[in-house]
DNA sequence: AGATTTTATTTGTCTGACATTTAAAAGTCT
DNA sequence: AGACTTTTAAATGTCAGACAAATAAAATCT
């Protein structure tokens, strides 16, 4: 952890940057304790807002966390899956919506991630995560539901499907993918002939799943992708030339 | 952006909540200027520093940027494309160096997720994109190479492979499980031999996505991915029993 | 009118202080 | 001596006020 250049500017965001260097290069170890606020301050040779500043740019990544009290200060932090798809969501979520991505491309990019899924899937999946699926088409079929609830079931029924390729490594890429595109399906309206289509698909993924039938979960994957598709199509074209 | 409760504890990260729900749902508009910190202080009934604590931690996701100067102030970013590739990289690297995840999970995520942009790569790929892919096995090929250069152009290689398929969505997901397997990779050491069955393997690909043949792609791929893990299996092999 | 200077605003940083939390050390009682 | 209570010290969290630096708009001058 060495000393910034004499360039005076931006001087939180270097300290940060240095630490951050430190814990990526090793340096710094988990769970490891860093010198306290004021120790820093001293080092780095600036006032300790300056220094909490850089600490806060850390913390906002999950990278450290403090601790108050005697012995409390901050520790580098264990990254752990959880916060890495908090953290992915986020920034594919705004992604999505600050880039005018089209809903096309999006879509394109959730099913081919999910469809790298689905022979591992159909080999790895438990009991329990093809309860999870089965689970949530029941809920689908349920009548008066809205569209946003069908959508987060939906959400629910795919990241099962991907957790049950057992590669947290895997779930943790699409977790982003899946979820972000959650308000661009929200813009849908589900009419009860597509969720019954939906369900439908849905239904005969759960069936392939059980029979541990990859190629059968993809190629239905594939018509969803198209079904879906398909409604967006529509949507835009009812938005075109509105009754 | 509301009011916080009167829970006193973590105000800096309470406000960054506010400001970042703001932002995602819409309430705030990409390059819209924020109060200035003091306005938002008074707002939040906190000090000026607290509110430059919660600023901060934004500016570390990207999320805003700030401007020095009588029309300065903070701006709601338009998080690009670069920037989340970046986030994304240095995540899922602390993610595979923190959690003692195998090489084989991590291998088997990166190929599931490189094997979904096969298709389209082979639909979509640019002459441009052919060559440098050509280049860089060009690179590979040179004697004299170190481990970590030839680990380096096998991530541009890679990347130029993702790139093919012509989503931004999927090369930006994509480059974090790419680039993050660089730090694994580099600690295989690649004999002439394995150097010369990788790069025959990369020749396969690049002519596959000349003639547009995805499922050739997809095949090499496969081979590669096992390839690799085998080459992973011998390092840990010898490091069990070392001469 | 055009160029220059002034001014106001805003972020960046510093100093110093107090509050709060927490665990360890010191003290006290049985 | 051992268990419980109190004190204390260290650390983060927060605050207040101040000055520096950057920047653009307004005012002034040629």
């Amino acid at each position: 952890m060495k000393i910034d250049p004499q360039n005076r500017a931006d001087l939180s965001a270097q300290i940060a940057q240095a630490i951050r260097d430190a814990i990526v290069s090793g340096d710094l170890i988990v769970d490891e304790r860093l010198p306290s606020e004021a120790e820093l301050a001293d080092q780095f040779e600036v006032s300790r807002p300056t220094v909490r500043e850089a600490l806060k740019r850390l913390a906002a990544q999950s990278l450290i966390r403090t601790q108050r009290g005697a012995t409390g200060g901050a520790f580098v932090n264990r990254l752990s899956f959880e916060d890495a798809y908090s953290q992915q969501i986020t920034t594919s979520t705004l992604l999505l919506s600050m880039n005018a991505v089209s809903f096309d491309t999006a879509c394109e990019a959730r099913f081919a991630l999910e469809r790298a899924c689905a022979a591992l899937a159909a080999q790895r999946r438990t009991a329990d995560q093809l309860a999870t699926m089965r689970a949530e088409i029941h809920r689908q079929a349920q009548p008066g539901l809205t569209d946003e609830a069908f959508c987060a079931s939906d959400v629910n029924f795919h990241r099962a499907l991907v957790d049950g390729a057992g590669n947290p490594v895997l779930s943790y890429q699409l977790a982003g993918a899946v979820e972000a595109m959650q308000p661009l399906m929200n813009m849908i309206t589900f009419t009860a002939r597509s969720r019954e289509e939906i369900i439908t698909l849905h239904n005969r993924i759960a069936d392939a799943l059980e029979k541990r039938d990859g190629s059968e979960v993809d190629a239905t994957l594939v018509e969803l992708e198209n079904y879906t598709r398909k409604l967006a199509r529509d949507v835009a074209q009812k938005w075109r030339k509105p009754a």
